[in-house]
DNA sequence: GCTGCCTAGTCAATGATATGACTACTCCTA
DNA sequence: TAGGAGTAGTCATATCATTGACTAGGCAGC
């Protein structure tokens, strides 16, 4: 029930049109929240039917024509009334946990692959996050900014998603680097 | 699609109805993989019906009867399987943080409040996660464990969840008192 | 002139998850 | 002696999420 949520907060930074709000859930906000096109689509026509979000069409010439949405007084009051609201914890779920998991009644070989190949992705992952931080905060140092930068809403949650993948880095290396020792042999 | 690879993960060390297999996925399992009762006994009996379990009645007199389950050479052979399969990355997916990510637009009291209450089950987690490694390991420290104790899968899988809640644990700290320090008045 | 990619959005179908309620029996406590 | 908590499991349903295919025009490269 919060991909709705997820939408109006995006749309908090400005207007977005529908393809536009896939490209931020497929970088930014995927950090914490991802989805893809068909369900932004669909939930952009709830929100709007709600009253939610209000949209006005952009008539282009040398592509397709498309809908900008903003956010309304009425979601930004939704807005309010979801963060007042108790949520409960959610917990990682990962394929490539139920891998380790199991691995000690498995050949090892193809999870430790995973795992050096995940801590490569994540590593990937935590540059572009330094990219995305350094953007936010402009030419301020960290500190200032968090102390007197406007909107450090989305440089927070930047944050927990590069702490997140730094440690996925981390633990895929040990990990690969421990069954890799005790099993010589294979792999 | 990996539920059915949690279930048979957790079957492999040792019997267990599902009964059981809820309780096991709401504390140790829920770390990486959280499903209801519910989930449980539907995967169990589809994965009975494909063979790749099999499961025996236990007559109980005191209590109701229960079927337990233990993970058949076709089940090994479907972990195995799995396990070399390439497995895609998902990231977090926290309703806390869609609410940082708009609290510039937002009140910032109710926010700052669930922040510091996670900050404080994140805490507890770590701990539960300590007791849990300890216990795992029994009598030997923790890199002589890693290098020779068998199963080190549910270890590995216990460090990633400590980490992941040590983590949480400091950003909701970290944002809780910068958010504090930006509205001394609110809250 | 063909292929592939980018923009913009839609339809349909299946699979996974969440929610709530319900049976039935036992033990313990107030 | 009634109520609550624990064991063991089931049913129904509604929403969410994932996958794949599909329209349609424009632009760039070979």
């Amino acid at each position: 029930m919060a991909l709705r949520h997820a939408v109006l907060a995006a749309l908090l930074d400005g207007e977005y049109s529908g393809y536009q709000l896939a490209k931020i859930f497929d970088v930014s906000l995927s950090n914490f929240w991802y989805a893809v096109p068909q369900q932004l689509y669909a939930e952009l026509a709830k929100l709007e039917r709600e009253g939610l979000i209000s949209g006005r069409q952009v008539i282009q010439r040398d592509r397709p024509n498309k809908r900008l949405f903003t956010v309304t007084d009425a979601g930004l009051a939704e807005l309010a009334t979801f963060a007042a609201t108790p949520s409960k914890p959610s917990s990682i779920r990962e394929d490539l946990l139920v891998m380790v998991q199991a691995v000690d009644r498995l050949d090892p070989a193809p999870v430790i692959a995973q795992l050096e190949e995940r801590a490569v992705t994540a590593a990937a992952k935590v540059e572009i996050f330094d990219r995305m931080l350094q953007r936010l905060r402009g030419d301020l140092d960290e500190e200032t900014f968090l102390r007197e930068g406007d909107r450090i809403g989305p440089y927070l949650t930047c944050l927990r998603g590069r702490r997140f993948e730094q440690e996925n880095r981390d633990w895929c290396d040990q990990a690969a680097a421990l069954l890799r020792a005790r099993a010589p042999l294979s792999g």
